[in-house]
DNA sequence: ATGAAAGCGCTAACAT
DNA sequence: ATGTTAGCGCTTTCAT
């Protein structure tokens, strides 16, 4: 059994497919009358149109692509979630899909929203730094990237150098000079980015960057638990930890719970469940996912109405919330204070340690 | 420009369109020599097939539809990322909404999955306990239902009844005779299983049930601070509490960290991050999206190819995980140990605390 | 093993 | 303000 169709709506109230459709469609020259008999029919039959026959008809469906790293990922979980509220006020529904950052996968998928599904739009984490194949779809379907910039798109982005640096410069204050670098990945230029902020203030305080300080995922995976104890076993170990990305700093917390060191100072870039109940609370750079999400659909609606002019860089403000973990003072405090703040970045005081 | 068309694929390798359906749909008869021929043209234009000509012809589209309370629960989240690597190998395509707990969005994302998206299926946390409308699909979309059953479909559950009797036994053998229970929410069968479990041990071990020591979710929310301040605050306070789900076990833990009261003995239904980092680890009752979520669309694509014979609950096994916050002796400790386990519930250890 | 033709439910273009 | 017609890209008969 098929649900009913327009032409049974059509027959129910007398009038022609065509009005039933300008109804549905909220166009404006309809009878009063006439409007409110169809939608009666409508209500009793409780009909629904086929989106997969409007938009083989339209060339553009009911539905806009969302493609991530994992749903797994709080963080993307979070940003889908605010992307979905706001589409179902658009009537958009929403087709979500992993990338699991490989990029054969993500170019599947991709091509299976656009071509396949004939997406309203697509928002992506992209794990490749360009989509050349995404050119000839530029005049056809609108493509917003999150968390990471996609060349020749736009992207809703965080300054993650500002951000690294703004926590950085507060370790130096406080005297640390044994800072490592937890969990560097040369596949994201975020975290390209994020490094660069982590080098730049070591060199700007005159402190020797230390290659053994720097925790490496290579083939996309760091073990945390032996990593963590690496670092603490060298002869001249860190005593601060910047952890670059939410998932390095839930593994660094726990592993330096589990050795009860979590008195070594650190902080997190991306926030996280619980992270202000743990002892010490857990400072970070909060990112919020439901601000970034929301921007990025908002824009991709905009990008539907009149299509971009330059593809930009649009760039969320984050802040540095200051828990405890990260203003554990160093061996050598400094007692000169340096004023600078981040030019994006802002600190915002989080409840007491 | 519109992506290229069985047409053009036709053009290039000088057969007809029929044929290239045949190759891209995997049909037994086609010359080798032809399919190779097809498909080289199919890689060479990037040929996609449209789904929403294929849906609109076959009645039913390449994607499931996904309908949950939110994704910015990590129960839920974890749960279709589960069902999204289980789609992808099945070429499927996952629609996701949330209901957030309404009973009319419900309705209405249900009917644009199916009626309006043509879903091949659906998988639904419901919030009603039936859902009489899709008695009209019932032999064109299958339906499964996780987390909660649903009437008249098959569903994925855990045994809420007998893993609550097994933490509050658990209670009860440590001495404990107050015993609070933590967002009692009567919108759902699953938290009305867990309370019943609750009153039934209680019963069975001649405690009389304290209403006070019932927390209650009314209209949809509960603020864990307030509600944990006042049962602590009570002349003659709980013990040991019970939390009957992740979010509210999250609420209880932080707030009682908050309040320094963390060593009052506490079990959560559901895991959560970082639950074995705080201390006290929390102990809980483990219940695996990823298990439940890969139970539900196996289950769905059975569905599809034989129609239900008789709706069932499949009952995902779950586990308590003793991480000490459950293990907390009461004030009046029992020597006399019972040894009963409940049936579909297994005890097993976590990292020690 | 391959093809021709009809038509899925809707919208757009063009009447009236 | 309303109706008629064509056709989106594919699958499904039914032929050959």
């Amino acid at each position: 059994m098929r649900p009913p169709g327009i032409k049974d709506v059509a027959a129910q109230s007398g009038v022609s497919i065509k009005t039933v459709s300008r109804v549905v469609n909220g166009e404006a020259s309809v009878h009063p009358e006439t409007r409110s008999r169809v939608l009666e029919a409508i209500d009793r039959l409780g009909y629904v149109p086929n989106t997969a026959a409007r938009s083989l008809k339209s060339g553009t469906g009911g539905a806009i692509g969302v493609l991530i790293d994992s749903l797994a990922d709080p963080f993307f979980a979070s940003l889908v979630s605010a992307i979905e509220a706001r589409a179902l006020k658009e009537g958009l529904s929403v087709l979500v899909a992993s990338t699991g950052l490989d990029e054969g996968r993500e170019r599947d998928q991709l091509t299976g929203f656009i071509a396949g599904h004939q997406v309203a739009g697509v928002i992506i984490a992209p794990v490749a730094a360009e989509l050349p194949y995404l050119e000839a779809f530029r005049n056809v379907t609108p493509v917003v990237a999150v968390d990471r910039p996609l060349a020749a798109f736009d992207s809703v982005v965080v300054d993650d150098y500002a951000a690294t640096q703004l926590a950085i410069r507060q370790f130096v204050e406080l005297g640390h000079t044994r800072i490592a670098f937890y969990d560097r990945d040369e596949r994201f230029l975020t975290i390209r980015r994020r490094y660069q902020g982590y080098t730049d203030v070591l060199a700007e305080a005159g402190i020797d960057l230390d290659p053994s300080l720097v925790s490496w995922t290579i083939d996309g995976s760091l073990d945390y638990a032996a990593e963590t104890e690496r670092l603490l076993g060298l002869e001249d170990p860190p005593t601060a930890f910047f952890a670059s990305n939410a998932k390095a700093a839930i593994g660094l917390t726990t592993s330096l719970h589990r050795i009860g060191r979590e008195g070594t100072a650190h902080i997190a870039f991306g926030d996280f469940t619980l992270a202000d109940v743990l002892r010490p609370a857990v400072s970070c750079i909060n990112q919020d996912p439901f601000v970034i999400g929301t921007a990025a659909i908002e824009r991709l609606l905009e990008l539907r109405e009149s299509p971009a002019d330059e593809p930009r860089e649009w760039v969320v403000p984050t802040s540095l919330v200051s828990r405890g973990s990260g203003e554990i003072p160093g061996p050598a405090q400094r007692h000169t204070v340096d004023a600078r703040t981040a030019s994006t970045t802002s600190m915002v005081g989080g409840p007491a340690a």
